[in-house]
DNA sequence: ATACTTTATTGTACTAATTACAATGTAGGA
DNA sequence: TCCTACATTGTAATTAGTACAATAAAGTAT
């Protein structure tokens, strides 16, 4: 790890009032490094190697606490787990049912962060569009 | 269940080329019936009183069944459950976190079935926005 | 109506994802 | 350096959902 990685990690958890710790300096750095929308189990799978004494609950623990601080999105696009992402800033995500990637979509929604319908006030909004990526579309049509 | 629900039922289930069981209109009725976009355990607990042979599997098969028909949507907007929903047309949701309340928003997204972002072929799209209803506002309002 | 074939239902056992909890360790302030 | 609050760890438990094999029922053909 940098030091400036490091640095920015330091920072990112202090001004979230966050304790400083080395497995959620590596939890962060792995959030950033890999933009996939990781699960909790490949976060583990993935540090474990590098940090043996890594506990799973760690990392659920450590994604919770991130979550509540805002530093970190949950994302239910898959029908199955939570997937988690680096909270930056409001964009959407695109799953490929074909290739099973999920991809940031930067799209400005006009009804987001607006209390719609009935004066609800909107705290959160998650847009999840599923289909067939334009990778994947591309290979099936070369493949016809 | 009125006959004329039961006819619905099996119209629904025919034209989607479903058997018709009455297990599958049960579930199917109790969706009409309770917009609240019930988990499988919740449709499970209401229905077995009735049916008192009905088994969880079968609610999670009908589920499924129907769903890969395109008869109920599945919605990820809690964190830890699928919640089902009758199809009626592209919608999004609201959910309370203060009443735990999910609502239908009828708002019509531009973005909604359109290829998006580099092309991408989008076949299903989700809004979930969450935050604290109407109804919990004014609740919080007269408190103070 | 009857027999037949395919598909649905059921119950049990299993798996995967997540949480509870208690013991131990560590960060960061006094 | 000490202390306290909080973080980490491992194990055990829970919860949501799935696999599977036996039985039953739907719907078509006879």
């Amino acid at each position: 790890m940098t030091d400036d990685a490091i640095e920015r990690g330091v920072r990112l958890l202090r001004d979230h009032g966050l304790k400083v710790t080395p497995q959620r300096l590596e939890i962060l750095r792995y959030l950033e490094e890999h933009c996939i929308h990781p699960t909790a189990d490949e976060i583990y799978n993935a540090l474990k190697e590098r940090n043996p004494s890594l506990s799973k609950t760690t990392v659920y623990n450590t994604l919770e606490t991130m979550h509540k601080q805002k530093l970190v999105d949950v994302l239910m696009i898959s029908e199955s787990e939570r997937r988690y992402d680096l909270a930056h800033g409001s964009h959407h995500h695109f799953m490929c049912h074909v290739c099973g990637r999920i991809l940031d979509i930067d799209i400005a929604c006009p009804h987001c962060n607006r209390i719609i319908n009935g004066e609800h006030q909107v705290d959160e909004v998650h847009g999840y569009f599923k289909g067939v990526c334009s990778e994947c579309l591309t290979k099936e049509e070369k493949r016809q």
